[in-house]
Parts: C-alpha cells; sequence; structure tokens
DNA sequence: TAGGCTGTTTAAAATAATTCTAAACTGCTT
DNA sequence: AAGCAGTTTAGAATTATTTTAAACAGCCTA
C-alpha cells in the first residue's frame, strides 16, 4: 500500500518530468519526490543533500545545484538570494513574497494578496517589469 | 583652490568619521571622500578598489571589505544583495527601493514615494519589521 | 613631543557557495 | 542489443568574502 503510493506518485514525477523534456533519472526524480511531495517549502542545495543521504538516495552535490537549476529554467522553482550569501529554491513559484528573519535565516511566505503594491512606477525606456518582490527583514 | 577645496571637503569626512567613531585613516578618509562626496549611488567592492586604483590610492581589498562593513553598521550605507552572488552598497540610507537590470547588474533607484504598500501583513510571533524591500525585477 | 596602548591595515591563507571539466555512465530510440 | 545524446560525478576551479597574525599608525598622556 505504500508502495503502491509510492509508485504512483512517482509515476507523477516522471510524467512532470517528461513534460519539462528532462529526462526521468534516478536523482532528479528523488529530488522531484523531495520537493513537490511535501508542501511548498524552501530549501538549500545544502538542506536538499542532508534529506538526500537521510533518505538513502545520495548524489553529489554539483548534480543537486544542476538539478535545481533546470527546475528553476523549466519553471518548478523559483529562485531567491537574500543577503546571506546563500540562494533558497522556493517550490512555491505562485506570486508571492517574504518574511526574512535573519536570526534564524528563515523564510516565511506571504501571499500576495497581504500586500497591495500601489502607483508602482515605470519602468525605464524600452524595459519591462519581470516581477516584484518585496522582501519584509524581521528584527 | 582646488587644494582648498579638498582641505574642506577632507575634513569634513573626517569630521563624520568621528562623529561615528571610526579613526580618520588615510583609508578610510579616501573611501568617504568616493563614496559621499558624488551624488547617490552604489558600489561593489571591485568597483570601489578600481576607483582607488585609478585615483593612486591603493589600499588592500580586505580594508575596503572592512571599510564598507564598518560604513554600514554605523548607518553611512546600505547593503543590498542581489541574485548575482555580489553585494552592493548603496549611498543612500534613506528607505527606498530599487529596479534591477539584469541585463546589466545595473541597480536603479526608486524613491519611496513611488511606491505605495498597503496592508501589510503583520510581524509572525515576537517579532517586528526591519525594513520593507521592494525589487522590481526587469526584462 | 616621545612613548606606547589600541585600533587599523595588510598579505596571505581560509572559507563557503557554486560552477566547470572531462570522463564514466545511463535513458531511450532504433 | 547498440549507440548516441543527455546526465552524473569527483575533483578542480572560481568568486566573493572573511579571518589571521603581524606590522603599522592614530592619538592620548606625561
Amino acid at each position: 500500500m505504500s508502495d503502491s503510493m509510492n509508485m504512483s506518485q512517482t509515476g507523477r514525477h516522471i510524467d512532470l518530468l517528461r513534460e519539462k523534456n528532462l529526462r526521468p533519472t534516478r536523482q532528479r526524480v528523488a529530488l522531484a519526490e523531495i520537493l513537490f511531495n511535501a508542501p511548498h517549502h524552501h530549501v538549500s542545495a545544502e538542506q536538499l543533500r542532508a534529506e538526500t543521504q537521510k533518505r538513502g538516495v545520495s548524489m553529489s552535490l554539483a548534480t543537486i545545484y544542476n538539478t535545481l537549476n533546470q527546475f528553476t529554467r523549466v519553471g518548478l522553482l523559483h529562485e531567491i538570494t537574500l543577503d546571506n550569501n546563500v540562494t533558497y529554491f522556493d517550490t512555491n513559484t505562485d506570486h508571492h513574497h517574504h518574511f526574512f528573519d535573519p536570526e534564524t535565516n528563515a523564510l516565511i511566505d506571504i501571499p500576495k494578496e497581504a500586500i497591495t503594491l500601489k502607483a508602482l512606477p515605470d519602468a525605464p525606456d524600452g524595459r519591462e517589469v519581470e516581477r516584484v518582490d518585496v522582501v519584509i527583514r524581521l528584527s
């Protein structure tokens, strides 16, 4: 039963990868399971490596970085960089914002409805606005 | 005449440093002149090193980093980190926001009046909001 | 104005996150 | 089953930044 559940989950992730033209390798499927089975969350490459090792599905750190970048490229993740020189990858690719707690280095989602931006200035010359990120820094 | 102007500028910066309890060393005064004579702008440590070298006031990169961090600590600069793994220091410490152009890596100031934030969510538990940063990413 | 204490600067090494390289490996198409 | 193209990997390389320990320089005191 837990087997069949895992199988169907795995199947879902394989399909997801195929849709994005990424070969469903052992490593990518394992990462997809970690990232996309759980509710939306934020991970760094190091955190993901710890999780893969805990699950006995170890892979090189380079592969984790490659995969996170590929997932970001195809829109499965969203990249966030903060003042601490570490990049986080957000499984929530919807438009939303963040609290950042510098004491714990934690990121907390803020749904986009919780913040209203009025009077956005026009983009300069021929440029367009790609996205607006609001970070509320706590203390 | 340009001498007397430089003297008075330098004097101003020496006073500024003293007010912040930073000894007005040759290196710190030179950096203050680069940073605070010009209109508000953004610099990385590398850019500052290029400028010091151009002016024949060379100093070690470690000193530039130390000084930028000290200036930030006493409120003379504001630190901004973006997706490209480089930290910028902003001579405008007023509350304001930024356009970020990933093609040129340029940061453009947006005065805080140009953006209105409504309905800011409450900070979690016992935390307080330290500051709100809005980055408008261009494309 | 000369010590001398303490804060600063420096070269060089260390650290940390991330990317690159080149070789080994593995899905997938035929 | 075979082989090409796409992937993974170990390890080296890169990049930004910080640390270390020793030399140096402000500035206070006598």
